[in-house]
DNA sequence: GTCAAATTATGACGTTAAGTCAAAAAATAG
DNA sequence: CTATTTTTTGACTTAACGTCATAATTTGAC
């Protein structure tokens, strides 16, 4: 079928543009990401790249669809995770973490698709895909809430809501996030691993929230290693690689 | 004497720039904020205010240090109020977030200044500014959770430390203002009052921490009333006539 | 295998904004 | 009042965006 050699050969080419934009991205940013750049390294002409994506804005939101994308995969396997929600929960902030890690810009990425005048320009169909990945994320993390809301484990409160405790579970990671790739040496504060001093300060959140069982060490230690080695083996060692590589230069 | 008339002037149009540019910034964004355009609203000639500023990141990190001005005299009132350490972390952390909540767009300035490729572009003095202001921002919180281990309030661990307890506080009140500036509809999750629902998730953490005294409701609504009332009255009340004009809207 | 029709790729073109700089204008001083 | 210094200006260069007529290629009918 000639058709479909076609749409193969330009599906093809639509991966290639993105990995290259995300290459430029990741090494030198969104502000010298341009069509022209993308074309050239391509090979391909200016007006090929803009027969794919209508504009800069359009590629980032692509990018940041396939890294939510990620994102949501992670989640749903730290979700279906055996243990306690509240083991769950961590879990998932877990993987939040190791999301970041993989990704050096991930979060840079979205973050700018945040930004004033970005949305704009992006496509209807990618932003209905961004909102519906979005979604997805939440409800992952909404529903541990809940559940440990109904078997008991965590007490039901008007205030914080299970939502509250979402949005702030979410701000910790994120806010974290933001800061490690900000400018600010976290090394000179004594921090030598954030994504660690996140996750250990959330556990004390969730034990503020009275939310059972309560923090005990060992059983903290057996799960995370439990995620490093098992639930998330393949890219806890990715991310042990690329830090060695990273100390290295 | 002349001289000092054409400095003043010099710096009068300086000044007038920075308010332009300002309002461009608060209502469309980074992107299309344009020398041009500041030259124009200015009535004055590009040439003029290429003297003042080298390139819009300059005038993106003089924006920043202004407001981080402002967030670091919020700060240092709120470590200086009258009340137990955990009173003023607590204060601390509520001043963050009236910061937020006063210049709609304080937090995007200063992500955007994060993002790679514009400190590179900046004036050394700038970022040199800008870097003293965050260490005095840091080192009033840091100051905060320091005493409160020294007086016992705050269990003396090796983990969590100051500074990772510091860290995990800024990201909260950082993250959670990213996700408000951010397209997420919170008020669809139930969320009315994202800066209160932080507020209430830092006592939380705060009791998980068991950071003495622990939360009681009493004293938390005396404390929050004090805040509104008498350390930020001025700041509050300006916060509730902008969302009342927002809410005509 | 050939050719007309449809699809796809190209790069020249118009536009906008960054950043530079020589020349014009204004201020200062003798 | 004029010479010198300082300040202001906008024309110019460069670079990227996004468009679109034209060129090249592919397809499908015969």
């Amino acid at each position: 079928m000639t058709l479909s050699r076609k749409q193969r050969e330009i599906a093809e080419r639509h991966a290639l543009f993105l990995e290259i934009a995300h290459e430029i991205l990741s090494v030198e940013g969104f502000h010298v990401l341009s069509m022209e750049r993308i074309a050239e390294l391509a090979e391909y002409s200016k007006g090929t790249v803009y027969q794919h994506f209508s504009c800069k804005e359009e590629i980032l939101v692509q990018l940041c669809n396939q890294s939510m994308h990620t994102l949501c995969s992670f989640f749903e396997r730290a979700a279906s995770f055996d243990g306690t929600p509240r083991d769950r929960i961590t879990a998932l902030f877990y993987a939040h973490q190791l999301w970041s890690s993989i990704g050096s810009n991930q979060t840079e990425m979205l973050q700018h698709l945040a930004m004033h005048g970005v949305r704009d320009k992006a496509t209807e169909a990618s932003l209905l895909a961004h909102d519906q990945l979005e979604q997805r994320i939440f409800s992952c993390a909404l529903g541990i809430i809940e559940e440990a809301i109904k078997t008991g484990d965590l007490p039901n409160r008007k205030k914080p809501s299970a939502s509250e405790i979402m949005f702030a579970c979410w701000s910790l990671g994120t806010g974290g996030q933001l800061l490690m790739t900000s400018d600010i040496r976290l090394s000179e504060l004594g921090i030598t691993d954030p994504s660690s001093s996140l996750l250990s300060m959330l556990t004390h959140t969730l034990d503020g929230l009275d939310w059972q069982p309560l923090h005990k060490d060992a059983h903290f230690k057996k799960l995370i290693t439990k995620l490093n080695t098992d639930v998330f083996a393949e890219e806890f060692e990715q991310v042990k690689l690329q830090s060695i590589k990273d100390n290295q230069n």
